[in-house]
DNA sequence: TGGTACATGTACCAAGTGGTACGTGCAGTC
DNA sequence: GACTGCACGTACCACTTGGTACATGTACCA
């Protein structure tokens, strides 16, 4: 009371070393939510409430409206992070096909998370200053190993960064197909398309 | 004054044959506006004021924000359309090429309408109803006339509708990517990979 | 000249916003 | 057992929001 502010902690220190659990919690709550209802008109008092605790709480934590976004869009970039580790580092002896990849990211339990990453990363092009963040690693995170897993393939080194970037490109152009249609028949047909076209090279060996 | 509501004139008359200049003129500005500013945080006032009137004239034209919001939605739209007409139409007894094609979209000076798009679209996906409009199109009125293109370079008409479906999602895909890294040069390699791909299997008549 | 329909601005409203001040319970520690 | 610092809630603030009421200007038509 008499200390100089003893709410707002500093914004600096919590996150540090301390604090491990009910900020935790929060946050990991507040994404879950996000994933299920977007974050452009995300308001701390709906959000308070429907986590069962009070805006005061989400201010207290996180600093502000934009401190919470940040941190957000943070988890949801280490979640992107752990995809790519998880399909890079899976059993590098058996290369894993371009169809288990698509099937992996097309399975619609993963829907709701790609959503959000689309509506983060349209905000991150319009400059919105706490979903910078993402852009940084949107597409450099991810090049490095697509490019491994093509290599394993029998794409030329040479060529393999162009192809995981034109892989990442088909990816995430379909994806928005998927997500806007709904018809995971019709993108399959084109994903199959693309993977013959890569087929064949492979073939040639070029 | 006598008459009951001499203000909002029916949200349904003023668009259909009469007052084809002031609401025009605000709308061509408020899609300009958009297309520089975003459209997630767009306010009435904020964008009266840019645009040099009051916020009673957007709703007395449009009816209400989500009115406007659909409004500049269905112009975005239209562009699109307008687009994919230019390249289909265009002169069919020599078939545009790839590059061309792509030379077209990655041209800096669409950035913003490509930003805007993909925020809209985002939006969408997210269930905001005034984006709604913008899902139906965004697919199927692609496929066809870019399926037109690849028949015409010569891919089977077979396969001409899947491998539009592909060639959307690589535009749409590298697009995302140029928007955020702006590395003109890296995803061109990537298309010019995707390119050579299709080529390929084009001397190869599949 | 008068009236009528459209166009536009000003003032206002209730609701919701992010953020702050402040009080309070509950650990742990001396 | 008093003190201390964290975690949390309540009440509040100034401000902005979308939308409305109303007055007024302007142009056309009789």
């Amino acid at each position: 009371m008499a200390t100089g502010d003893p709410t707002t902690p500093d914004v600096m220190t919590p996150d540090a070393g301390t604090a491990p659990s009910a900020r935790e919690r929060l946050l990991d709550a507040a994404v879950d939510h996000a994933a299920r209802h977007g974050v452009s008109d995300l308001s701390l008092r709906q959000l308070a409430t429907a986590l069962g605790t009070s805006h005061r709480m989400l201010i207290y934590h996180f600093g502000s409206k934009e401190g919470l976004l940040t941190e957000i869009v943070r988890r949801v970039e280490s979640r992107q992070r752990a995809q790519v580790a998880a399909l890079a580092g899976d059993d590098p002896t058996s290369p894993t096909s371009l169809a288990e990849l698509w099937d992996h990211f097309a399975d619609e339990s993963l829907w709701p998370w790609e959503r959000l990453f689309f509506e983060v990363y349209a905000q991150a092009l319009q400059g919105r200053p706490h979903a910078r963040g993402l852009l940084d690693e949107a597409i450099d995170a991810w090049i490095d190993p697509l490019a491994e897993v093509l290599v394993a393939r029998g794409t030329p080194p040479a060529h393999a960064r162009d192809d995981a970037r034109l892989m990442l490109a088909v990816t995430r152009g379909l994806l928005l197909d998927l997500l806007a249609t709904r018809d995971r028949n019709g993108v399959d047909a084109a994903m199959r398309r693309f993977v013959a076209l890569t087929d064949r090279r492979r073939a040639d060996r070029d």
